[in-house]
DNA sequence: GCCGATTTGTCCGTATGTATC
DNA sequence: CGATACATACGGACAAATCGG
């Protein structure tokens, strides 16, 4: 269970407008009677409406109010503000995926390695090709870098199963955050080889480098979707002052 | 110029950061320091740091400090967080983008319509089919859906210019929020028609449905984009108490 | 292993600004 | 104009993690 407060009243709003307890497209309490609903401070609810309001479930207008603004699933099922992952998927759909190693190698980064991945070059790398199925049907192979002397002792039976558990469980290694970016590729022969893909020879690439508490980029994963079952979502805001800032200001003039 | 003080901050910070005045890999000075640096109080710096940590230029850790883990670009320009929307690349390329429309029609949302677009079956809708190029090459196919009773008074002509500004300007909409979807779809004819694609035959589509204060979504926009061209940026943070939320814990789940 | 200093994380109360009605 | 509501900013208090002695 989450221990800080804000988690806590972000759940229970998120929830109260799940279940329709806030009817959706009508404005919410104020923050005035919300605190005293909720018995927190001022500071503390507003932590957790913004949450709320980065994940789209409400709009906030100075002045006026918040208004609920969530959706309930339309045709899948939806979850904002994130990538939906493929162990999310899984456990949505009341399945459960199962992996592959196809290759665990050792490699050296030379001068093209560093260049696509980050790691200098000369950097001694655990290089892993890894199937994710879902429900017996393969949706992403993943190509992994990992630093050797980051994540000493890695085995191909490790990374039969869960790498991370054993990065954190065992080495006590503390992942902080993950640079991602996506991408649309041409397929490869291997990922035709092992992705059935019908007719697409395109897939989605999701490009994630991870980092430890040591500042140490440690890993890199390329992961190659399927093009059926990839999907990203998001939500973007209004920003009061419209610099060149990224986030709305840019998708609304894209459309100019 | 940004009127609220964190947003000032924030862009202080961040300028110190991408000239490399804070070393790369190293720690930043502490809140207290730079609290009496910048003359403002604490909240009012957390805020500004916040928004750092979320766009991937600092880690911060409880008991340690921030550490500076910008990446000066390694081959493409790196900005963080959001998408590279088409304005943000022509601006960023000193080139300039122009749009074309090729379609501006009535239509009511029919079941199907409704469906896909999430507006109610029977609405007044705008049709508007639109190309934007950079540097004269088709980039972006866009098929956006204006609701009539919000959008009032559009023409074709206002759409060969910008859309948004009439909405804004002359309207007087304000614009809150818009909700995205991104997924990679097999390339239609009218596609291929107009984008060249070589060989490729998906492409990246970026789904979004936009609303205004009034809590009503009056735009649909589903932008088709060239495979060769789209890049989408991502920051995920290390949350605490790792719960189903879908941030980090989903994408680290997606490794095991 | 313990203790204290440092640093970030959480929470509160209050004051003021600004947009809406 | 005043009342209401959200936005910004400040200062203080305590908790939790880290590190060095």
């Amino acid at each position: 269970m989450p221990k800080a407060k804000y988690e806590q009243l972000y759940l229970i709003l998120k929830e109260k407008i799940e279940s329709g307890t806030y009817p959706p497209q009508e404005m919410l309490p104020s923050e005035h009677m919300l605190i005293e609903e909720l018995g927190c401070s001022r500071n503390t609810l507003r932590r957790a409406v913004s949450e709320l309001v980065r994940e789209g479930y409400v709009q906030t207008m100075q002045g006026k109010g918040m208004r609920n603004i969530f959706q309930p699933s339309k045709q899948t099922t939806f979850t904002l503000g994130t990538i939906e992952t493929f162990s999310e998927s899984a456990a949505r759909n009341q399945q459960r995926g199962a992996s592959k190693v196809l290759l665990f190698s050792s490699v050296t980064a030379d001068a093209q390695l560093a260049e696509k991945t980050g790691f200098a070059e000369g950097t001694p790398l655990f290089y892993i090709q890894r199937l994710h199925y879902l429900n017996t049907r393969p949706l992403i192979l993943n190509h992994s870098y990992f630093r050797q002397d980051v994540a000493q002792g890695l085995t191909r039976q490790i990374a039969e199963g869960s790498i991370y558990r054993y990065l954190e469980n065992e080495l006590h290694i503390s992942i902080i955050n993950s640079k991602r970016v996506v991408t649309v590729e041409k397929a490869t022969l291997l990922d035709l080889q092992y992705l059935d893909m019908g007719d697409c020879n395109c897939l989605a690439v999701v490009s994630s480098q991870t980092y430890n508490s040591d500042g140490v980029m440690f890993e890199y994963t390329q992961s190659r979707h399927h093009p059926n079952f990839f999907r990203f979502q998001d939500n973007a805001v209004r920003r009061s002052s419209a610099q060149p800032r990224t986030k709305l200001g840019g998708t609304i003039d894209e459309k100019e």
